[in-house]
DNA sequence: CTGAAAGCGCTTACAG
DNA sequence: CTGAAAGCGCTTACAG
């Protein structure tokens, strides 16, 4: 009221400090151009003139302009968002995998949308169909075992919503795909073994309807076979990639006489579930028994004996796709060189034979 | 062409079969009223004819319609997007607060997006200040520690953003706050430790930096006085919360004379860098140490001896935080009956004294 | 209880 | 290289 001098427009003094957010219309005014120009220089347009674009940046920068999202994505008719479906029972693969995501989203103007899924239900596509319907994601990210769901995939593509999907075998175009090999990996168990001396070994599998179950089994043949050994069929159990299940395959293989002086299983937690089972026995690893598991995950090296496991570069595969669904390249990406492998790593639970 | 019949509009014969999405404007047309009117039965205005809400209702249903959340969010200035912001280290906490928010959400429109922060970083809360005002979250839920953060709350206060924390202690307006009472907690542990016969007995708590640290460890005194014992202060050793500072203060505390009989972690990471330490000095648990731990995470019941350990109910939380975020009564709400509180799994890693 | 108009903040399609 | 008009699919503010 007593103020000398009129309050600035926009900024009137004694007001609530928050400003309304400025728009597109703002910045085009600031900068003495069209609302359309500011919009090619947001989506960085080849088509402006280069001073005209400085001008135009240089205003955005200045007052921290930031496009809203609903905005653009109504009228591009797609989200700025990209979603991760998984259905994997590991927690930590799940945060890994989430992890590589978001770092390869950091610095872009897209946020990570996550969703639990499960095959299992009857209403999965639907369900399925109506959040990708609705949401008009940028793109998606899929981990196995969703990853091989061809009918999730048919409807991503009917949808028109790009995709990329992880999983063990080459299941569809190499754009599309990351293939995490765990072929390789788990014939590098199966020298791993061969090398300490074994002969009789053992394998306790994941579930049939998990196509890892079979690439890893496969794998760990083929390096058997490598090395002049062979699987025995008998010394094969199907477990369910739980800590339960290996418990009861371990039982049911280390009653077998004579006994396998190893056992390789499909991933960490069954071979926990083998720890237990040798334990109950009164059987040490790895003096009496060589365990190796696969995914190296935290608790490998939190148990003892430290666990020898197979390890899956989920973060990096996980930065690939979205790096992949940003078009934007990441070094590590297997279309541009070598192929991202799995990695034993050799802890405390193999040894030699005893018998 | 020799179709005896002409296409039905808008499902033309021999076109690709994706037909448009319908919008509001073609509900509007086929339920004859206006589009304001599907407006207020998609948002269930009460102000609207319950025979018109029906007819409206069923014709909606009927042809599949899902508004466009991007449009209503553009409309609403709010999105219809959920965020959880988290920087707790353990992959299993993060997931299990995921999977409580999810099961929250089911069924409603809301996504959730799921952002690590890094409350350390310089530009912290410039970063927040950006997202949160780009995306309009329909609200937010903090879990510790970055539910500690008072400039990042203060930010959504300022930025109009709904909010919920959960924090082991009162942080906030009580609408605001899930406490999950890791003191109750901690007492727990202490009492089962006295109950066994001990009374040399240390503790290994978390960062200064973290309020759980203090929590935990004020409980845990709280409960040993109770129990007419005392927590000696040079038994008491300050961890970072991980394996690797558990390895080193248990180390710490079994190098002392007399040593402790048992000792009480702030998490059960540490508890299993205990498990370390006390192998290398030929410890046996529980028969010469007995530990308890903090959380009860999978590994609690993969290790030998299984650790017995204090479970919070994290998924829970999860839960209610977002059902109130949704303006939804869940069952298990601390403001509609008793509190969310902590619970002890008692397995083999505790027994009497050996000393 | 219902609706016509204007607007949310961007981009597409077209013109120049 | 730049811009004016129309539109994306909803809701708010207002009127009746």
């Amino acid at each position: 009221m007593a103020a000398d001098q009129a309050p600035v427009a926009g900024s009137p003094i004694g007001e609530h400090p928050i400003r309304r957010r400025l728009t597109i219309n703002d910045i085009a005014r600031l900068a003495d151009v069209s609302k359309k120009t500011v919009s090619r220089v947001i989506n960085e347009s080849p088509l402006v003139n280069e001073a005209t674009r400085q001008k135009v940046a240089a205003i955005i920068a200045e007052n921290g302009y930031i496009p809203d999202p609903q905005a653009r994505g109504l009228a591009f008719r797609r989200s700025f968002l990209i979603a991760f479906f998984y259905d994997n029972p590991s927690a930590q693969y799940v945060v890994n995998a989430q992890q590589g995501i978001l770092e390869a989203l950091r610095g872009s103007s897209l946020e990570l949308v996550v969703r639990p899924v499960n095959r299992q239900a009857p209403t999965f596509v639907d369900e399925m169909r109506d959040v990708v319907t609705r949401q008009k994601f940028a793109g998606v990210v899929l981990f196995p075992s969703v990853s091989e769901d061809e009918r999730l995939v048919a409807l991503l593509r009917e949808l028109d919503c790009p995709y990329v999907r992880v999983a063990s075998v080459l299941l569809d175009r190499p754009e599309a795909m990351i293939v995490s090999h765990d072929a390789v990996g788990a014939a590098a168990a199966a020298r791993h073994l061969a090398a300490a001396g074994h002969t009789r070994i053992g394998h306790i599998c994941g579930p049939n309807t998990f196509r890892s179950s079979h690439v890893r089994r496969e794998g760990f043949e083929a390096g058997l076979v490598e090395c002049g050994l062979a699987l025995d069929p008998t010394l094969v159990a199907e477990g369910a990639y739980t800590f339960e299940s290996g418990v009861v395959c371990g039982e049911r293989l280390l009653a077998l006489e004579p006994r396998p002086t190893a056992i390789f299983t499909g991933n960490d937690e069954m071979a926990l579930g083998v720890y237990q089972a040798a334990r109950e026995r009164g059987l040490e690893i790895p003096r009496d028994l060589s365990v190796v598991g696969f995914d190296d995950s935290p608790i490998a090296s939190r148990v003892w004996p430290l666990l020898t496991s197979v390890a899956l570069p989920i973060v990096e595969m996980g930065r690939i796709a979205a790096s992949r669904l940003r078009g934007v390249e990441d070094p590590a990406d297997p279309l541009n060189g070598p192929a991202v492998t799995p990695m034993l790593v050799a802890r405390n639970s193999v040894g030699p034979p005893s018998s």
